[in-house]
DNA sequence: TGGAAGCCTGGTGT
DNA sequence: AACACCAGGCTTC
């Protein structure tokens, strides 16, 4: 038998806290200052430590594989000095990298994404942790912890059911899954090629599942599909753009999106989670 | 074609 | 204590 555990430091600015348990991921859990969650099945722990975090891995020791599913699900290659620099005369976004520098735009499967953001609808943080982490019961369980399940397939939860979603506490949203599982197993969605089409054609189509909107769908391709252009409109950024950059509040959502996406380009989906933790917290 | 009601349900405020 | 009201949205009318 191999040990199967290793650990590892990473030596750049990351918030653990405003990105893993921001509301971008639903499935993070915290015990002693330290973040446990599963990464492409692979037990993680992460901690903030100096400069940087330390990781460690629980039922993989293959260290390539582990600094390769980090880097990516942390979006490391993204510099956020650059960033910063970028956009130094926007006071907003300055004043919220002074509070949460570090933050960072996630990598997360898009199928488990998908369905934490169907749950997100007139929802909020605690009650969206609660449901998704129930439905992350419905997987396989893969160590000790409360948290250590892979995410259930779509087959699976279908195969769980609409009624029994509903009595995790769904409720409207229940049928949404369904719907959205439904149509991957038909193929008539394949998430993984949505990352090689176009921002419009990929947002359409997600936008073909029940339940799944404009800003659901700019939330998937944000935070798990890799397009930095997407910039989810909800609430908050509603207001914050409002607020912050003098817009009319007789604009929607979709025309302060179309707004945001054409000022921010491709520092659209950091641009959003910064402004949306600047107003939240 | 835009705008508001209705949807499940847990949490919060009164 | 019980009750209204709302929440990181979408569909329907």
């Amino acid at each position: 038998m191999t040990k199967n555990q290793i650990s590892g430091y990473i030596d750049t600015p990351i918030d653990l806290e405003s990105s893993l348990c921001g509301g971008q991921s639903f499935r993070w859990m915290i015990k002693n200052k330290r973040f446990r969650g599963v990464i492409r099945n692979v037990i993680i722990e992460f901690q903030q430590k100096d400069r940087g975090i330390c990781w460690n891995s629980y039922n993989n020791d293959d260290l390539n594989f582990i600094n390769q599913i980090i880097a990516e699900y942390l979006d490391l290659n993204f510099d956020l000095k650059k960033f910063s620099e970028r956009n130094l005369k926007d006071i907003a976004i300055q004043s919220s990298l002074d509070k949460y520098y570090g933050l960072r735009i996630l990598n997360q499967d898009p199928w488990e994404c998908l369905v934490s953001f169907i749950c997100s609808a007139a929802s909020n943080l605690n009650k969206i942790t609660k449901n998704v982490q129930s439905i992350m019961k419905i997987g396989e369980k893969i160590g000790p912890e409360e948290i250590d399940y892979i995410f259930p397939s779509p087959q699976k939860i279908l195969t769980f059911g609409e009624l029994k979603l509903r009595n995790l506490g769904l409720g409207f949203r229940a049928p949404y899954v369904i719907d959205a599982a439904l149509k991957i197993i038909e193929e008539k969605i394949n998430l993984q090629s949505l990352k090689f089409s176009s921002y419009d054609i990929s947002k359409k189509k997600l936008m073909m599942i029940n339940g799944v909107g404009e800003k659901i769908a700019d939330c998937v391709l944000a935070f798990s599909l890799n397009f930095s252009n997407a910039f989810p409109v909800d609430r908050w950024v509603r207001r914050s753009l409002i607020n912050q950059y003098n817009l009319s509040e007789k604009l929607n959502n979709h025309e302060l999106g179309d707004w945001a996406r054409k000022r921010f380009k491709d520092d659209g989906s950091y641009v959003q989670q910064y402004l949306f933790h600047n107003i939240k917290n």
